[in-house]
DNA sequence: CGTAACATTGATCCCAATCAAGTCCTGTGG
DNA sequence: CCACAGGACTTGATTGGGATCAATGTTACG
């Protein structure tokens, strides 16, 4: 479906714009196996930490491959991990042996937080691709801490950006339909193959319906329907992992069922944008997923 | 406004374990208007710090009455805020003026740090009651942990604590129904109640069935009908604001509807847990909520 | 090539949202 | 002190979105 050489490996050939994912360049080559403050600096997108003394601090590597898990729940907790490249998942196992999947962590990630205040991980991380992961053993991050003020600030700040997301995914749980959700989840996963240098445009899912659904509060079905349904629409293209968005700024403002407040009127927009979809022309007057109020 | 009890203000006389909250006593004499470093690190419950130097560290406290914001979204940030006494939300609010309650802090927490992120608040904070807070300026907390390591050990714990707290959140609106969501917040209630020295058998609640539910992701008219239920049942009592806690075993052990895998047999199970507390006996057999699996 | 995991699609059911009264509390002003 | 207004809560009737159950199609892989 992707010109001639799609046979295989079709996981990486869709990132048009890096004919070789970094990934696997990296895996041709083994992975690195240290890289110093200034390109962890770089990977977490915090600002240059001013290294006066150009030291021989150095943060291991390690890989993983596919299926593999970084950490388990219970397990005694003493680094942090940042996302080189590849993909996982954290998940939360109940009593009864279902998953809960957390977050996608991907280049850039930081992971691994929550075993802090228990001293043991609260969460299961796997990996969803070949992994390449740094280590950020939580007692060298307070050491240099001390020494660095802005890289402790960091280190707050990721972590708040942690929180601020879990925030967002608690708004979504509680409040947006499953049509919104799914259409969140591919506006969010676009912006950070964007960020990655990917395209956005098109790209491959590296997680099952299962566990989208699982991320999403929703049950595989659905998602399969949702996506298939945004596909009628002309919203998206999709054939199985393969994702391409046509009408991101449709799926943005693609918005919530009346959550409790914000009376009706959302039906008939529902039904509006479906139309309008169809015939391919907007209609006279404010039909809009904006709420009226 | 204490005096001869009982008629006004009954909010606080069902703690009963206490004559005279904390709270209001706190506010006969205005509040304090200063703690130190050990008294912040009691009311956080981190381990002391050693305090070589008795520095004249101080930390200002603030009052806000009933109703008034602490904080908006988009404020600019400078400074969390740890609750010395009283009861607060803090609330998403999404474009269209619909909040989103993310959490209800009370004694010993921490808020406000979602700001650190992107330099303003990303939530709102409102007092459900007359609060005191303790003030704790960012810039004073990451100076405290370069000189106290183990201060700064315990900030990142606490917000680590949050973190878990939120999945802990996502994983409940993702995969639980909502008996089992209002089981669990009575049950975390009835806990930090008794964390905080009140009973944990028969308290009150400071926020709405509209703020419960937004909380948890249901409506006002769930979240009522449930408690009803709940009260019927003889799991708890209900009075409008004020709830007994009957049977905190079973509410504990009330669980998820199949959120996906765990098949039926649960329904079976629902069935026969209201038929036995009617016919106050335990059957003979392993109907428990608990999965046959 | 055959098996198993993953995905799509349809049919049906049920939990919780919505809509709708009506009651109870609280505070406010005459 | 009482009347009254408005917010909070309860309860009932109805609806619908998404879960469940089920069958089939597709892809990956040993």
């Amino acid at each position: 479906m992707l010109s001639t050489q799609a046979s295989d490996s079709r996981g990486e050939v869709v990132n048009s714009t890096l004919h070789s994912s970094s990934l696997e360049a990296g895996w041709q080559r083994q992975g690195k196996l240290w890289s110093n403050l200034k390109e962890l600096c770089d990977i977490l997108h915090i600002p240059q930490v001013t290294a006066h003394t150009e030291e021989e601090l150095l943060f291991q590597h390690v890989q993983f491959k596919t299926g593999q898990r970084v950490h388990t729940i219970g397990q005694p907790f003493d680094t942090l991990y940042i996302v080189h490249s590849g993909f996982l998942k954290t998940v939360l196992i109940d009593e009864f042996g279902n998953e809960q999947v957390l977050s996608f962590p991907m280049k850039g990630d930081l992971f691994g937080v929550d075993g802090i205040h228990t001293k043991r991980y609260a969460s299961e991380a796997v990996a969803l691709s070949n992994c390449d992961l740094i280590l950020l053993p939580f007692k060298k991050l307070t050491a240099l801490g001390r020494i660095h003020p802005e890289f402790e600030h960091a280190m707050y700040s990721v972590m708040s950006r942690e929180l601020v997301r879990e925030q967002g995914m608690v708004s979504m749980l509680g409040a947006l339909s499953a049509e919104a959700r799914v259409a969140r989840f591919l506006v969010n996963l676009s912006e950070r193959y964007a960020d990655m240098g990917y395209s956005s445009k098109l790209f491959n899912l590296r997680m099952t319906r299962h566990e989208i659904g699982s991320y999403l509060g929703l049950t595989l079905e659905t998602v399969s329907r949702t996506l298939s349904a945004f596909n009628e629409i002309g919203l998206i293209t999709v054939d199985q992992r393969s994702i391409g968005i046509k009408d991101a700024e449709a799926l943005r403002t693609l918005r919530r069922l009346p959550p409790s407040s914000s009376r009706a009127k959302q039906v008939a927009a529902k039904k509006a944008k479906a139309a309008a979809a169809q015939a391919q022309e907007a209609p006279a007057e404010g039909w809009d997923q904006r709420a009226s109020a």
